[in-house]
This record gives C-alpha cells, structure tokens and sequence, in this order.
DNA sequence: CGTGATTTTGATTGGGGTCAAACGAGGTGG
DNA sequence: CCACCTCGTTTGACCCCAATCAAAATCACG
C-alpha cells in the first residue's frame, strides 16, 4: 500500500483493470457507453461505432495528446478511461484551463472543419482512449444513417455543455462557482442522474482556479471553509462530498 | 429625421432595404454568406443550400423566436439581418446572458437532438430569418454529400467561438473583459478578418454587464473611461472603435 | 407632455487579489 | 535509508477593484 489517495484512484479508475486487459475492449461493455460516442443507440448499431474505433491508445498521465497551434489531424478521441485538462498558453506564459474532460467525453469536437489546435490537451492521470477517423464516421453514414445525426447530437450536446460553464463560471461568487464546480463533476462522474459522492479531482489547484476564474489561495480557503462547515471532507485531492443539498443551495446562491 | 442611432441603425443593418423587399432574397447575394451556412461553398452548391431554406421569417425588435422550456422544433435559424440576445431567466429572476448572435450566425445549433430549450431567444432589432429544417438538411445529404460535413464545421466552430467566450469573460479585469468584447464585436461585424471600428450595440447596459459578468454601473463607468483615453467615441448605443490598437493592448493585458 | 426605464455619477464597503512565508509530500542522489 | 530539493498546498496580512447603495439625469414611449 503506498498512498491512500493511489488506492482510491485505482478503485475509482481502474475497476476492472485485469479484465480489461486480457479482454479486447468493446464499446458494448463499457461503463460510460450512454455518455460516449454510442449513446442511446441499441446493441446492434453500438457494434457499428465498436468496428468504427481505429485503436484504443494508452497515454501516461501528463503526456499530451496535442499541443495548442498544432496541425489538426481528423480524428476524434473518446475518453475511455481517465481525466484532461484542455488549456491555453498565452504569448505571456499564463496559463487559461478551458475545460477539464473525462470518462464519455470526447475529444476533437472542436477540431472539424478547422486548420489548428486551439488548445493543448494533457493527461492527467493514466488514460485510455479509444481513437475514431472522422472520415470514416462521416462515410459510414452511408451505410448507416444513425451514425451522422448522432455524431451532430454529440456536438450539439458538446457546445450545450460549454453554454453552461461559461453560465457557471462567470456567475456568482467564488464559492458559489467552487459549489457549482464540484456538484458539475459529481454529477458527470455519476451514472445517469445520480452523483459520484467520492470525487477524485487529479488537477491542481491552480488549474481549478485558472479554470473557474479565481487564485489557487482561494480555492484552498474555500475547500477548507466547506471542509469546516460539514459540507466536505478533504484529503489532499480525494473530496467526498458530505451535504450534496447545502452545497447546491449554496452554488444557487441560497445560503 | 427621428434619432441619429436610427439612421446609423439603418444603414448598417438595412443596406439594400428597397430591393431586398422586391426581389426574393437568396443566400447567393447574401452580405453574410461565408460566416453563415453555405461557408466557402461554390456558387452551385450555395444554390442547393438556397433551396433548402423553408422561408424567410421577419421577427419585429423585442419579439422572441423561441422561450426557455420550450419543445424543440427541429430546426435552424440562420441570421441574415439583426441581432439576438439569448439568455435564461434563473428561478430567482435573474437574467442570465449566455451570449449575442448577430447576421451570419446559426441559431439553434444548440438543439439537435435534447429535448427542450435552454434559453430564450429575443431579437434585440428587426430581423429577417432564414429556416433551414434539421431533417431536411441531413436528408439532403444524400444527394449532396457536401452539406451534412458544413453543417459539422458549423457545429465545430460554434463550439470553438463558444469556448473562446468562456475564456473572455472570465480572465482579467473589468476593462479588459469589456475591451475583449467590444473587439469581439467588431471583428465578427467585419468582413474577414477586418474590423467595422462603427459598432451599433441594441443590447442594454445590463445585458453586456450580465454578459460580461459586472453589473451595469461598471460597464457605463469603463465605457466612458475608455472615452476619456481616447480609445473610443460613444453616442449612446452606438460605438465608434478609435484607437483599436490600444484597445488590443489593454484587452491584453499589456497596459 | 408625463411616466417609467435606462444611463450616468457619486460615496462607501467588502470580497477576493496580491504578496509573503511556512508547511508537506514526492522524487532524487549519495 | 536518509538528506535534500522542488513543487504544490496552506495560512496570514494587507489592499485594491468592483459591487453595492443611492440619487440625479436622460431617454423612450404612449
């Protein structure tokens, strides 16, 4: 046993980790499949998308999978397993966290129909990711038309999303966005609806700042300052989420 | 003669009043063509778009197109004149500004495939619509195999502009929010990639505030402090971009 | 012309940024 | 195995920007 938070990550990211390497990943046994490219279709059409996957790529925590400026190649990568940080890097050093991804999200969206990467993606833990050619997708459609109008559900979905962090993290007060923050993660690691309570959160606190708009010092007096009114409990970056009702009244702006 | 801002008003939205109402419109001698659906389309597969519009809608300033909660209708709204505010009224009453959409930009975009509106729609001045049917659109990619990859660049891109916004209205200080805004303004009423330095802004006060994420008093403040230095001249609601160079600098940071 | 909404200006306050320093964990090399 | 170093985190003190409250001025609309 080498760290309590190394022991929850495993068991939180890695739950089936012998099966699924002896096993050949498919899309039809994967947990986040009704999140991820499939999505509500049947058993039948989701073997379709399963053959449309390229490969399933294995990147380290903090290897990137493409850098900001870059020349964007067509391909979509669907997170199978583990967390990103989608960033900018201005001309003046300062780092601007657009997005954090994970398991179901997909990556690339923001990549069809223009000539280079607007951000950099890196890996924040160990990931899996299965790798899609949005050529391919786009032709298959010819065989099945299901494919397209899901793939344009996915980007309506995506930018649905987007609407409403720009909403969450412009809104309100710090700890109001940091409530709103957290209760978005748990709400999106989740199955259908309900909240992951036990959150793992890799990125530092100055990512989480950068993301939401406020100093690292702040985030970590506002974690503390939830930690000591009942709302949380902390350790290091492992977060369980005590009072799931308090904290959303207080995102709402109700306390 | 009943107000300079209305005969400003006129002669950037209403170029070619007169003949627009005689002759039908088409998307061909459209001022907007390349930001909005046809994009860098040739001439014959611009007439295939032209055909596609079901018609063209005139909604009258201060009218909605469509409400928070509402059923989705599947279609699309291409702006080909005026300017839309779209928001969503939080339980408490408060006005949130998700974002402006002026000639050339898609509205609904954010509905393929959920269930309900997120927001309202209001048109902010007169406006003239062009409707394009969901269903219709990917159905015509059969014979046009051309149309259902531009509406994914749509998709795309809009997804791009929309994280570019997350990232304008949370990082820096006021003044540079509001100089990144009123850039962003002229940059998207310019032609490519040129700037229209006369800028006509139908929104309130408090709508560039709730969407700056200040409140209505900073916005007047800055705006005439940005006056006073000579960056801008402001007659009410329509702004004059003077020096959009120190603006750039400032929006920047580097002031 | 009157009424209500919008815009502007001023005075005051507090939340969060800034600077600084101590603390802790993880990794490296001797 | 331990000393050391580096990076991330936490805590404290101070201060500034923008929110808040208030009110006057201006404009839009009937």
């Amino acid at each position: 046993m080498k760290h309590p938070e190394q022991e929850l990550l495993q068991s939180l990211r890695w739950p089936q980790r012998r099966r699924s390497a002896a096993a050949a990943p498919s899309c039809l046994d994967c947990p986040v499949r009704r999140h991820c490219v499939p999505g509500e279709l049947d058993d039948q059409d989701c073997g379709v998308i399963d053959r449309l996957v390229g490969r399933r790529v294995f990147l380290p925590r903090g290897e990137h999978l493409y850098w900001m400026d870059q020349a964007v190649v067509p391909k979509l990568y669907a997170i199978r397993v583990g967390q990103f940080k989608i960033y900018q890097l201005s001309d003046q050093g300062v780092q601007r966290v657009a997005s954090f991804q994970a398991e179901g999200d997909i990556l690339g969206l923001d990549t069809i129909g223009v000539a280079a990467q607007r951000c950099s993606a890196v890996a924040l833990t160990n990931c899996v990711l299965c790798e899609f050619s949005y050529p391919r997708l786009t032709h298959a459609h010819l065989a099945h038309a299901d494919i397209l109008p899901q793939l344009d559900s996915l980007l309506s979905r995506a930018l649905v999303r987007e609407q409403w962090r720009a909403l969450l993290v412009r809104d309100g007060r710090a700890d109001q966005k940091l409530a709103g923050f957290l209760l978005a993660q748990a709400l999106h690691h989740g199955a259908s609806g309900q909240m992951r309570l036990q959150l793992y959160l890799p990125m530092t606190r100055q990512d989480i700042g950068d993301y939401l708009g406020m100093m690292p010092e702040t985030v970590s007096r506002l974690l503390h300052q939830f930690e000591r009114a009942g709302l949380l409990a902390i350790n290091r970056r492992v977060v369980v989420i005590v009072d799931p009702q308090a904290l959303r009244r207080l995102a709402d702006g109700l306390a």
